[in-house]
DNA sequence: TTGACAAATGACCAATCAGTCATTAGTATA
DNA sequence: TATACTAATGACTGATTGGTCATTTGTCAA
């Protein structure tokens, strides 16, 4: 195991326990039985940690869901599976999902705030497509309702995961949200969140920019960052934007790498935009 | 108003805005335009602050609630009109309720994590007393369940009323909540929380606040208070509460004149809880 | 054995924290 | 005006924080 990961690891469950302004740098590393200089060999700052903490599980929460829900053909059982894969991946990184689901504390700086609520935005759109692909037009009135209630689902039954030491019946309580879901995208029938409302609570910006001027950004950007990372998300997104070949998911990603980085983040907010997403 | 109300206030506000830890007693002197010595005249400590504060608003919240409940006589409209109840005192006091939402962190000690967690027991007594008087034996497999859901679709909608800046329509959320609740109590059958589990996670409980505490508290809100005819009802309960002998319809015409006045709802909450009503 | 280089250390720093207390300001009574 | 008292102040303390850096340790090839 890399330094890195036995930091992240050591991290994550003082985190857990205590939350992020709570654990101290020295706990971490007496924890992971280092001294506090070789913690920044491995990360420059404790939020870098904190950073790479979020990225590395909400991408492997993401795409752990994104995968069921992609791979599964009968959409007879979609939500159950999505249930599922949604309270297994939380069972599994316990440590994880325990800073997710209470940590949204604005001790957090800004760049923090934004980077969770973009993947807010990825996972609110696994949850439409999988509506989308069941129902259809049939919800058109309620489906953006019907992710606020997936969503508040998931929050108050992960409580009963996460947070109390007893043995769970994890298919029985998929297959209940299941049939909850189901009755709800069936026959409920007021709309509250509105397109409208929808988008204005989530793309707060919107530059108008042409495809060309943000493939010469781009290419400047490409010349001006030095983190390789950076330089290889921005030539696969150029080519994305010339002719789409990747995954909805991947791109995401991608986009995600850049807003990592306050000198990308605008031009990340552009791309999202005219990737459409 | 006084200086601990001042205090509160201003906590409150840069609570809401940063979290406990992330301010400290000196900015909230500052944002309160005294001094630091003077701060500790009236809380012996930042942690005897954030007590007060929650004790404060827990109640008030719940106090709001319950009296809705209880004094809505027709069935018919009762969820919308908790809902209603709920929403609305979220955006009175929205700075609080912003803690209340997000701010779960285990930074904070044990005696507020057990805290936090009675008054989440209170509110789950609301919700199921309303949830049985209006579905009665139809819900017998699912109360527990319809307790979270509810708790969920709050959770969900109150990111939208308290972290983004747009004017909502409280009155069509909450008949859209109601129409969901509604739904899932008279058609979802599947069983997840069981009665045993449901007190297996909440150990049995009583009331959080002990006759002599309550007696002292009601001695100080009759030094509060100028309105003769709360002074009065306020004795006339003492004395019930040290020795009963008034009838049941006196004393609950006695806690209604302290239910129509907002400083005194909360200690009639609690006089109502303590003499069994 | 030596020398060169990277890996790792922990004493140290400035900043910030909750909480204290000697001092001062303000006010009411004599 | 003088006295007595409370309310209010803010410089101070000791503890803790994230982060640094001169120094030591470990590991090679020569």
């Amino acid at each position: 195991m890399s330094k890195k990961q036995l930091i992240m690891e050591s991290a994550l469950e003082l985190f857990a326990q205590q939350g992020f302004d709570a654990t101290s740098v020295q706990q971490i590393t007496e924890h992971a039985g280092i001294s506090k200089g070789a913690f920044y060999l491995s990360f420059k700052s404790k939020d870098e940690l904190i950073n790479g903490l979020i990225d590395h599980f909400m991408l492997s929460l993401i795409s752990d869901i994104d995968q069921v829900v992609k791979n599964h053909e009968k959409d007879a059982d979609l939500l159950y599976e999505f249930y599922q894969a949604a309270f297994h991946s939380f069972q599994k990184h316990s440590d994880f999902a325990k800073i997710f689901i209470k940590e949204q504390s604005k001790t957090l700086n800004e760049e923090l705030i934004s980077k969770i609520h973009q993947y807010d935005k990825l996972i609110d759109n696994i949850i439409l497509g999988m509506l989308d692909r069941i129902y259809g037009e049939e919800i058109s009135q309620t489906r953006y309702d019907l992710i606020y209630c997936v969503k508040g689902f998931i929050h108050t039954y992960s409580h009963l995961i996460l947070f109390f030491d007893v043995p769970l019946d994890l298919h029985t309580l998929s297959r209940s949200l299941a049939e909850k879901t189901a009755l709800l995208a069936e026959h409920s029938e007021t709309t509250f969140i509105t397109e409208e409302l929808y988008h204005t609570i989530n793309e707060p910006f919107h530059v108008h920019v042409t495809k060309d001027q943000l493939l010469e950004m781009m290419e400047q950007k490409i010349e001006e960052v030095d983190d390789s990372t950076l330089k290889e998300s921005l030539n696969l997104l150029k080519q994305q934007i010339i002719e789409p070949n990747l995954s909805p998911a991947i791109v995401k990603g991608l986009i995600l790498n850049l807003n990592n980085h306050p000198a990308c983040k605008q031009i990340g907010y552009l791309i999202q935009d005219c990737l459409d997403l």
